[in-house]
DNA sequence: TGCACTGGATAGCTACGCTATCTAACATTG
DNA sequence: CAATGTTAGATAGCGTAGCTATCCAGTGCA
């Protein structure tokens, strides 16, 4: 196909997918002549990935060209390709081998993990930890106890829908997969503190901003006080 | 305290802590004079909780103040306030009461949620699906069946521990809490991943970018199961 | 032959998050 | 009391990011 149907299908501009083709995130075109180029299944949906990992998880452009890099040139082991992937994920860090991280290391510790000072993650974990605890809201040993098992729990559970026979998909699943699900996850974490607290507590769904306050009205459903506690 | 021990204190620039108080972020000190004003330990955690927000949470500095103005002025209902916060909150959506999200909708109807599109939360989920189903990887009912569960019992747990007695501290917690442990969870599964696919896989800690390949080797661990391919 | 479309190159634009400078009003110190 | 240094407040500037717009000449198609 052209390049304007690749405009039509993706609904992306035509000057910024010239962007992304400058800036490397898309691959070119199969050259026909001096000014025309082929383009592919492929490319409508590697522009919905670029999209995903820029406008849903946040990447910058050049992170994004990043994590993508990793996908279509993986490391020597998936293992290395994806501690990679991580590193340009957000919150970005600096990672530093030799540093020290003794919020991150002491809930490793506790949750019987490795603590190995230059995976990404750590360094992130440690700034997340930093960050709530400067808020007032620590991660104290009783949240971890929740959080820790759960998380691993849905870790798992990804693990064990890796592809093992394709290691290209291998890769692409396991970056793309911890990227793209976190904003999922995300989501149904917030969904679901509205839900236990209108549960919980008989909250009426809000109004919209300009709207009326009988809107609530409209929900048939959990107004005053339905449930438990 | 006066403006430079704020400086020292947060290791925030002297211009940097101008600019919040321009932009409205950081409240005024006390004025004693027409050049000199009193700031307290208020001011010290507030800067902290607005470089939580931008760096970590990855808030630009004009969503970080629509969320401190909903702590510092809740609306009537902490359940309204909530979702006004949820919507500062990346991923960036525009709120439509009449759209309709039907990825995110399935989603609810299965984990047996109420599904209200005037929820930010809900365009914010139905965005993170499409997201993830265009780079070919769909919250399948598998993965929703794992990720749902678990992540009602972290949500579950998070509301448990708000506070009752003081509506000012119930509104931070939950708005901060919401915001701040994202991030620790987030990072939480990215190492869980990893130390997983470790164990499942014997994989060997990563070389730092620059440095050998036979650094592998430094882990005693085993080496079995050829991945696949 | 005419004309819309294309790849490729380059320049410009807007928003953001600071950063730097200036001024006049103070406080503090000796 | 004078010298010194800090401060609030205002304004201007700056570097990056992510596009966006324009131009040009080669090309397919009618």
């Amino acid at each position: 196909m052209r390049i304007s149907e690749l405009v039509e299908r993706t609904g992306v501009p035509l000057a910024t997918i010239k962007y992304y083709l400058r800036e490397g995130l898309l691959p070119a075109g199969e050259a026909t002549a001096a000014t025309r180029a082929e383009y592919g299944e492929a490319h409508v949906r590697r522009i919905a990935v670029i999209r995903a990992l820029t406008e849903t998880v946040g990447l910058s452009v050049q992170k994004a060209r990043e994590v993508l890099r990793l996908i279509d040139q993986p490391r020597d082991s998936l293992f290395d390709t994806f501690g990679q992937a991580i590193e340009a994920l957000p919150p970005e860090v600096t990672p530093e081998a030799t540093a020290d991280y003794p919020r991150a290391r002491a809930v490793l510790e506790k949750l019987g993990q490795l603590y190995d000072p230059r995976f990404a993650a750590v360094a992130q974990l440690e700034r997340a930890l930093a960050a709530a605890e400067a808020a007032g809201i620590p991660l104290d040993d009783a949240r971890l106890a929740v959080y820790g098992p759960h998380i691993r729990a849905i870790a798992e559970f990804d693990i064990s829908r890796m592809p093992l026979d394709d290691a290209t998909a291998a890769v692409e699943y396991a970056v793309l997969g911890t990227a793209l699900h976190e904003p999922v996850l995300v989501a149904l974490r917030r969904l679901a503190h509205q839900d236990v607290a209108a549960r919980r507590y008989g909250v009426a769904p809000p109004a919209t901003p300009p709207a009326s306050r009988k809107s609530a009205r409209k929900s048939p459903r959990a107004r005053s006080r339905p449930k438990g506690s």
